[in-house]
DNA sequence: AACTTAGTCACCTACATTGA
DNA sequence: TCAATGTAGGTGACTAAGTT
């Protein structure tokens, strides 16, 4: 069964009339007949009574013309969204992110330079995203670290130093650089046990020879922060998050180890992806790639 | 009888599949 | 890779049957 076949025979059902469908088909009306007997072969069933030269739509026809009628409604509406989505102007771009300012401040930036795309933005844990990816959910997923996973491709664009956040009264807050083993005897406010980010910086700290004295966990960094004010303990900070901020605590560089992160944009390898989609990534990619003083590639 | 309409037949073309 | 083959959709010519 085909779609032509389909599609012809909801004209002559409507029209009860094979000249006037193959009209408006714009067929001869031998083909529209043969195309018409097909359909009725492949059913096991006529869909019209024949009374001499005139076809009327029988039982089997007014069954079957009232199921494919929403499920041909349903594939011209599906065409129409797949144009409408491919398209730049007025496409959609499914995307899984952060709230990072530098992240919020490229896609302003895609959004005023497109005004007509449209930007559908979700958060999630990494694992959910390599499932929204897999799904076909999202277009992108932006991550830390990069995805190392089978049928997911990526391109990092953007690597930022992670920096230790030490009240003003702390001994080493006049310092502009440290050894991240200097802190190894200090209390740690940190971001719970199960986020990347704290995955990432408990790292650091075995880098430096030394496991965290965690006494404080909270869910996001502005907990950290907060906690940071009331000088309980130091904190891992990303350096982009608060340039130019005047937060109520000295920011130190990490000299050693090497404390940086990287941010992907990741997508699925065989998933088709609209103009767009494409545009965005190659936008984000090249937005940092023009601005290496502030985010520091 | 002339006209109209649905169906049949022969043939052509395009395209997918298959096997060497 | 490419020729052979099968299938579907197309056309024009024609026939049969109903209508005017």
């Amino acid at each position: 069964m085909e779609l032509l076949q389909l599609q012809y025979f909801r004209t002559v059902a409507r029209l009860e009339h094979m000249t006037k469908a193959a009209e408006e088909i714009r067929i001869a009306q031998p083909a529209l007949s043969q195309t018409i007997a097909r359909l009725e072969a492949d059913l096991g069933v006529p869909l019209f009574d024949r009374n001499g030269r005139h076809i009327k739509l029988n039982g089997y026809g007014k069954a079957f013309l009232k199921k494919i009628e929403p499920a041909l409604a349903l594939i011209e509406e599906g065409r129409a969204e797949v144009a409408d989505l491919a398209g730049l102007e007025g496409g959609r771009v499914f995307l899984s992110t952060t709230t990072h300012k530098c992240f919020t401040d490229v896609i302003g930036s895609f959004i005023s330079r497109h005004p007509k795309a449209r930007l559908q933005i979700t958060q999630a844990s990494t694992l959910d995203k390599i499932k929204q990816l897999r799904s076909g959910d999202i277009d992108f997923c932006i991550t830390f670290p990069p995805l190392q996973e089978e049928g997911i491709e990526g391109i990092p664009f953007l690597t930022e130093n992670i920096n230790i956040a030490v009240p003003l009264a702390h001994r080493l807050a006049d310092r502009s650089n440290i050894d991240l083993s200097e802190l190894a005897d200090d209390p740690f406010i940190c971001i719970h046990a199960q986020n990347p980010f704290r995955q990432m910086t408990d790292a650091f700290c075995e880098q430096a020879g030394f496991a965290p004295n965690v006494v404080c966990e909270v869910d996001e960094l502005s907990g950290v922060i907060h906690f940071l004010r009331t000088g309980i303990g130091v904190a891992f900070l990303p350096e982009t998050l608060f340039e130019g901020q005047e937060m109520g605590f000295r920011l130190i560089r990490i000299e050693n180890p090497d404390c940086r992160r990287t941010y992907q944009i990741a997508w699925l390898k065989d998933r088709y992806l609209s103009v767009a989609a494409r545009t965005f990534r190659d936008y984000v990619v090249d937005y940092f790639q023009e601005q290496p003083k502030q985010y520091k590639i």
